[in-house]
DNA sequence: TAGATTGTTAATCGATTAACAATC
DNA sequence: TAGATTGTTAATCGATTAACAATC
């Protein structure tokens, strides 16, 4: 049976869908309209009902949409109904940041370890979670399910690292260094997170504001 | 005169081209065509050569593109030409992650001051950048140059905080919480990068290759 | 039933790609 | 000059919006 293929466009606006949503259900409302949604989140209604037609019908003519109902089922397109194990390599602050952030394992992310090169923080643990050395990585990968590598070190060392992840059998990375990775496997699903790209957007922004401002 | 208005979708792809115009640099390459430049970065040359030149002519016919000449340019365009002063709100680790990132002055973001609510902070350096206590921050303000403030601090007071330094004269916001800003004044900047949002983007994708390979 | 609102098709808009004349 | 490659127009493709019949 053929899959349509859902664009990455549809699927960068799920997420938000899903905060939305669950913002819905602490406000206890219990059911909502494109319409309604549509004034909330500066979209088109729409564009909502398109979206949302592309995994199938959720809502029910003349009612709307059941939010919570909805919530769940877009966690399940997200597959957010089930555990992801990450293990971050690199225990900086931002490693260090990740592993503190608890958000994360309400959606089901749970970060199971750490890694680094510094042998002065071997044994440490943040947030209860261990910090191993590197070379342990395999030995751990053997031993543990690992469904995500979050990469934090530097982005000399990146696509090294991200290989010898591959052929442990990780087909997932959480990339922070800033490069594109270069992966012998092109099977694998990479979702990077360039910040010093976003904080030049914000920079060309600023410019183009200050100019419509005089 | 009338300005063409450039399409986020073109300003999100310049701090790509920036990045792999300064790794040519570093590898000692002159010049570079759009077509040689295409073949590594995975786009078409039509697309390099269209997005290029939403901004002016910096190629020449029969040459290609002198990478230093457009490196700086597209600097300019990004507005890396001028010092960006960041003051960082929530000094935790993703605050004191992005105070370590020496990577951010080389191109000319510049974090000046983190500012927190935790007493036991007070005083406290992180790579030489002091932490202020919040009730500073007016007082700070006042006497600093402030371009951009990060907001790294929990979703329930990103609002507020927001719309306080919006009040003190600040129109950048690169927003980490997780929700979507609500301003006051709708001339500000906002660049939001949503940690979770990826993550979902990430598990969605894991979820699509499973079944694609079976 | 009448009113509301979805699901879905058709129309529009914008972004990407292709093509090629201009020109270095 | 001949060859290469840009700048730019035209063609295509995809994504968004509008419209409305289906239906709760």
């Amino acid at each position: 049976m053929e899959e349509k293929e859902i664009s990455q466009a549809v699927i960068r606006r799920m997420p938000r869908y899903y905060r939305y949503l669950g913002e819905l259900i602490e406000d206890g409302v219990e059911r909502i309209s494109s319409n309604d949604l549509s004034g909330r989140m500066n979209v088109t209604a729409s564009q909502i009902r398109q979206d949302l037609n592309n995994f199938g019908g959720f809502g029910q003519q003349g009612y709307g949409y059941n939010v919570k109902y909805l919530y769940e089922e877009i966690g399940k397109i997200l597959g957010l109904n089930q555990q992801h194990n990450i293990i971050v390599i690199g225990a900086g602050n931002l490693g260090q940041a990740l592993a503190n952030y608890v958000k994360f394992e309400k959606l089901g992310f749970v970060i199971t370890a750490l890694f680094d090169v510094n042998p002065a923080m071997e044994g440490i643990t943040v947030r209860g979670i261990k910090i191993h050395m590197l070379n342990e990585l395999e030995d751990y990968c053997g031993k543990n399910r690992v469904d995500i590598a979050a990469l934090t070190m530097p982005k000399a060392k990146a696509d090294a690292i991200a290989n010898r992840l591959v052929s442990l059998g990780i087909h997932a990375i959480w990339n922070f260094a800033h490069v594109d990775l270069d992966l012998i496997d092109k099977d694998v699903v990479v979702e990077s997170v360039h910040l010093s790209d976003s904080l030049m957007q914000l920079s060309y922004n600023i410019e183009k504001n200050k100019k419509k401002n005089g």
